[in-house]
DNA sequence: ACCTGAACACCGTTCAAGT
DNA sequence: ACCTGAACACCGTTCAAGT
């Protein structure tokens, strides 16, 4: 069922990931879906959790800083794996993200880095938001440009820099960010 | 007309504001709104720039730093303005952002704080993911408190600091990495 | 120029009833 | 336990025709 979805969000994408066309593809009726999910947004809670399901692998890193890099890569990973993965996560995570494998992970590797619970909580969300926001707008220009190969000169900036470099732009702003907080308070 | 869904949007939420809601409240037949717009992402763009009016209102700081914490904190206020205001924004401007208006004076910060223009281009979206994502969790969970005072504890973390402060503490997260980038630059 | 009437092709969800 | 049939209350969008 959760495959099923899946199979229908990569194939045509999440604006076509409907209750009734997922029925369709399982041969049966609307109706029966509600025997196995309340409602749709739970289904898509089961087709997000899927999705990140690699987050609960293990980090190699032991070092802080090169955990939240990982994690960071890895979670932008899951995302792209699946058409339209990013938004269906951000919009599925809706402050329920606070149950999302990768936020507690991410906050105990800036424990270990110097942080206070609390602190470390606040750094989570705070990359947690980078990742979603980033990922999502890159993914959905990836879709812009398998499509029409759009009006001449995309967006000026997205030419020059590769969309990983991009990305790791603003995790070291963010770990730079961290370092620097911890270094004025140690030293 | 963008009045009237302004209007709907602040009652009754993002949910409700739909072409035919919107129709019935202007006491008109739904087909007429496309005389006016294209479709409803058009309607819902022209929305999303009445809430972000506010930004085009000059800064008041002439140091980076206070320019950034100054219009990160407007924006974050538009948001929070009007009922699902960072979800309507957040949706709408999906890649739409380049026309943002408050990213091109972030890069201008951050140009003035001694970055490249690419540099800061990169910033600005990096802090306007944050700003926004973090908004759109605070929004929501506004939303839920207000209705059912939701279970027990809600989440152990947004007891203790108050939503300003969090905003705040990824804030500087974000002026501190930018600062750093900086000062292993210069000196 | 601006709107009506009426349709088209969909949605998510519920629920008695069947097997 | 799991699904069907059939309905309810909606959507966004189009388009001839009216004024």
């Amino acid at each position: 069922m959760v495959d099923g979805a899946i199979a229908i969000l990569d194939q045509y994408g999440l604006a076509d990931l409907t209750m009734r066309r997922l029925a369709t593809s399982l041969h049966v009726q609307p109706g029966a879906l509600y025997w196995h999910f309340p409602n749709k947004q739970a289904l898509l809670g089961a087709v997000a959790d899927r999705i990140l399901g690699p987050m609960d692998e293990p980090v190699a890193a032991d070092e802080w800083a090169e955990q939240i890099t990982e994690l960071a890569h890895r979670l932008r990973e899951c995302l792209l794996a699946y058409r339209d993965g990013a938004e269906l996560v951000s919009a599925t995570y809706a402050s329920r993200l606070t149950t999302s494998k990768g936020r507690e992970r991410l906050a105990s590797a800036a424990i270990r880095a110097g942080m206070t619970r609390e602190e470390a909580d606040l750094a989570a969300y705070t990359l947690l938001y980078y990742v979603l926001g980033q990922t999502v707008d890159e993914q959905s220009r990836i879709q812009m440009d398998s499509m029409g190969a759009l009006a001449e000169e995309h967006s000026p900036l997205y030419d020059t820099t590769d969309a990983t470099s991009r990305f790791d732009f603003g995790l070291q702003l963010f770990i730079s960010g961290v370092r620097h907080l911890l270094g004025t308070r140690v030293r």
